[in-house]
DNA sequence: CGCCCATTTGAAAAGAGTCAAACGTAGTGG
DNA sequence: CCACTACGTTTGACTCTTTTCAAATGGGCG
């Protein structure tokens, strides 16, 4: 049976929640669980929807919405490989889950899932450090989205991505520039921001200017001078 | 011994997480806890500090603050009574934690709390209830601080409060005017919507002036027009 | 009674948003 | 291979909300 192997090849086995278990705990989740792959674009779970399905993210990256009734977005959270997707012990979903870019995910449903969190502490332990982990990385958003101008936004966000990015990236010397391209259109990052489109470009635009980062054009940038851009960024 | 009967008249006993304990399963947790009362503005926790205390707050009300280098704030959550205080798994404690009110709390050194929530998966099942509520709101929060106009954010917190007041709060008729009073100061209210205070005093005025609600002075409020505040706070 | 603190109010300035148009880039099909 | 199209980006001019700075008002308490 194919489903049995589904965690053998799988990319985030040492990562994801699943890291907590034994090969043979493993074999469990096999049971329940099921490979699914959502198009960029495609929406994951609808914010008011019941919330019947939980998952680990394995490629692709994921976001999740927040959105006032009259049609206002905000970005509330990024989810990468390997991180937990659902809400676990929730009844209605509370936020839209929608994918970034073309992504692959480990499906369960929510009540067997949760049957395994419950036989399994260790498992249920991880889930909640990284809940914590998400809850504190929610709360100093909210001091960025409240406090901070649009440049220390901006000089933030990228600081932010050139570390994610500083192990696929390409730089001539250590400290030197550094050249990445940003996975995100800018109508995206003012999403995530709190700004609008206009705002984002012109705010790169400034940083450029002032000879603090490149850009090279597409969707590439490249950070020029890195303790310009921490200045600007100060707010912590 | 006084330790033992800590709990017996403890005001939160079946709405903290201590709700999950048997009576003998609570005498471990009565063996490490004690009992610390904080005045009115004193600092519970600090920011960058080593997180070594946990707690359950018994009575009063706590803030969390994010703040910038620079000395701009941001309330990142309250703590009511019954919830729990500070951080487990986490090294340094993230945000600083201050009393609202005069509050007492029952103190856990928190190597031995995390040592009983290991021991009691329902507690810790409890917990990670309460943090995955904690971040929903935190999320929803995001939403707030970076979509939502002063006259939204504040019809919004109006509408929140009087909901919490609701019980204590005094009114003539079951669906007509409530009056309650606001347990913050304008600055208290501008640090947790990510206003000024001359905004948040400018737009209570013009709620008064439209009818919306009323003023009567102190620090109390009535809400006259209930459904007219709702659509002020519009936006989910 | 007077002082301290919170609140209110006013006027001016700044920051970001809105609307609108031009510009680039990438991918499609002739 | 080039033209066309669709989409994202940049730029400009203008508006509006909120902040900032400043001063007046008000309330509670010693």
């Amino acid at each position: 049976m194919a489903n049995l192997d589904i965690c053998r090849d799988c990319a985030v086995r040492d990562q994801a929640l699943c890291a907590s278990l034994s090969d043979t705990e493993l074999a469990a989740l096999n049971t329940i669980g099921r490979r699914q792959s959502v198009g960029r674009g495609e929406t994951v779970i609808w914010a008011g929807d019941e919330s019947i399905v939980c998952a680990n993210l394995l490629s692709g990256m994921l976001k999740l919405v927040a959105a006032t009734s009259d049609g206002r977005e905000q970005i509330v959270g990024l989810l990468h490989p390997a991180d937990f997707v659902g809400q676990a012990y929730a009844g209605l979903a509370d936020f839209t889950i929608t994918a970034l870019t073309d992504a692959e995910l480990c499906v369960f449903p929510r009540a067997a899932f949760q049957r395994v969190l419950e036989d399994h502490g260790r498992m249920e332990r991880l889930l909640l450090q990284r809940t914590l982990a998400a809850l504190s990385d929610a709360r100093g958003r909210m001091l960025s989205l409240a406090r901070k101008s649009a440049e220390e936004k901006i000089a933030d966000f990228l600081l932010q991505m050139a570390l994610r990015a500083s192990g696929t990236g390409c730089r001539a010397t250590p400290d030197g520039p550094l050249t990445f391209d940003l996975p995100l259109t800018r109508g995206q990052i003012g999403d995530i921001l709190g700004l609008t489109i206009e705002t984002v470009s012109r705010q790169m635009t400034r940083l450029k200017g002032a000879g603090v980062i490149g850009l090279p054009g597409g969707r590439a940038v490249t950070i020029s001078d890195r303790s310009a851009l921490e200045m600007r960024a100060r707010a912590a």
